[in-house]
DNA sequence: TAATAAAGAATGAACGTTCATTCAGTACGA
DNA sequence: TCGTACTGAATGAACGTTCATTCTTTATTA
């Protein structure tokens, strides 16, 4: 087995685990077991738990990027690049319940401030932050702090996704389309 | 010192050692200093942790419940039932960051999912989804789901609750008007 | 090519720590 | 003196992490 496979398997079974019970709930040695590697081999590939977990979550988050990039409308409004973003995540977390709960977990932690205070203020421009500058500019969206802009339009993406997951309604095209369209109202003009 | 006053500071500890550092870190042993009391103390009221954190969580609740009843509009449309759960859930979610906190960390527990199925299918009418009951029959709002008219109406306002606590902007009267606008108009027909 | 040595990866038992919970003992009012 | 409320040291289970050892792969020599 090659290196990285081992690297791989660890994450893979950090997020499961992770998500189906919690950071509390899933012990180095639970992950070890289920990845089918000793205890100890973690450590080869990772600092501590708290390493991996960042790890775990940045992988992730580079996957999702990649996804978003994939058929992103560079020439279309605001509008349409809000659409295109939301309809890629809501897609993949209902496809992948276990990362979305993974990544719900993370947010909720200490990490999760951090990271998103960087995502909201940090140098590098995030793909939202772009997007909804960009609205402000042309004036298609009301005058808010763009966090308050970010709560209005992805906070019902967030809970709508965990509603599917948990079953509490089945999400389909009709019904996506319907809640990208809220989204949209709430923040426009 | 009234026993009840005991079990009102254990209590308060455990919302504030919650909020500061999440279930994982409230040692009950942590709480029992905070409260002024022995660690055995605790479980002369609370059978277990899980008992207490749950007994908290319920006694949070109830006072939110009494606030939303005060001046609720009864003879007003859903719109304006709305508008005033939204205001005082928000007012009151900035002016007490710590109870807020440890709403949001035991909503993102496992304790959490189950606590909101009751509350969208139960059989005890919850007030919010009597709201939306009402404002489907007379066609104020989308046809859609219930948790998802929850999602669009109340998934910003957490969100905006966490980001007014964590600095990120200034919530005043003005903006608040704004935001209950906008998750309104997300979910408007 | 076969034999041997060296390096690196992986193992899992053991360690020290932390935590929820218990319980023998203390304080105090009736 | 009995009963109740409280205390905090003791307990044992669970956890993250370490490390002496074993296994696997690669390199070297004859």
């Amino acid at each position: 087995m090659d290196c990285s496979e081992k690297r791989t398997a660890i994450i893979q079974a950090t997020i499961e685990l992770v998500s189906e019970n919690g950071f509390h709930g899933c012990p180095v040695a639970m992950v070890a077991d289920r990845a089918g590697v000793a205890a100890g081999t973690i450590y080869r590939y990772f600092e501590s738990k708290d390493v991996l977990i960042g790890a775990t979550y940045t992988d992730l988050e580079e996957r999702l990027q990649r996804m978003v990039l994939q058929g992103f409308p560079e020439q279309g409004g605001a509008r349409a690049k809000f659409a295109h973003l939301a309809r890629v995540l809501v897609t993949h977390w209902i496809a992948s319940p276990v990362e979305f709960r993974f990544m719900e977990q993370f947010h909720n932690s200490p990490y999760g401030a951090a990271l998103r205070k960087d995502k909201l203020f940090g140098k590098e421009k995030d793909l939202c932050r772009q997007i909804f500058e960009e609205a402000l500019e042309h004036h298609q969206v009301r005058e808010l702090p763009i966090p308050m802009l970010f709560a209005l339009a992805f906070g019902p993406l967030i809970f709508v996704c965990r509603d599917h997951n948990l079953g509490f309604f089945k999400l389909d095209e009709a019904l996506l389309e319907q809640v990208v369209d809220g989204c949209w109202n709430a923040v426009q003009r």
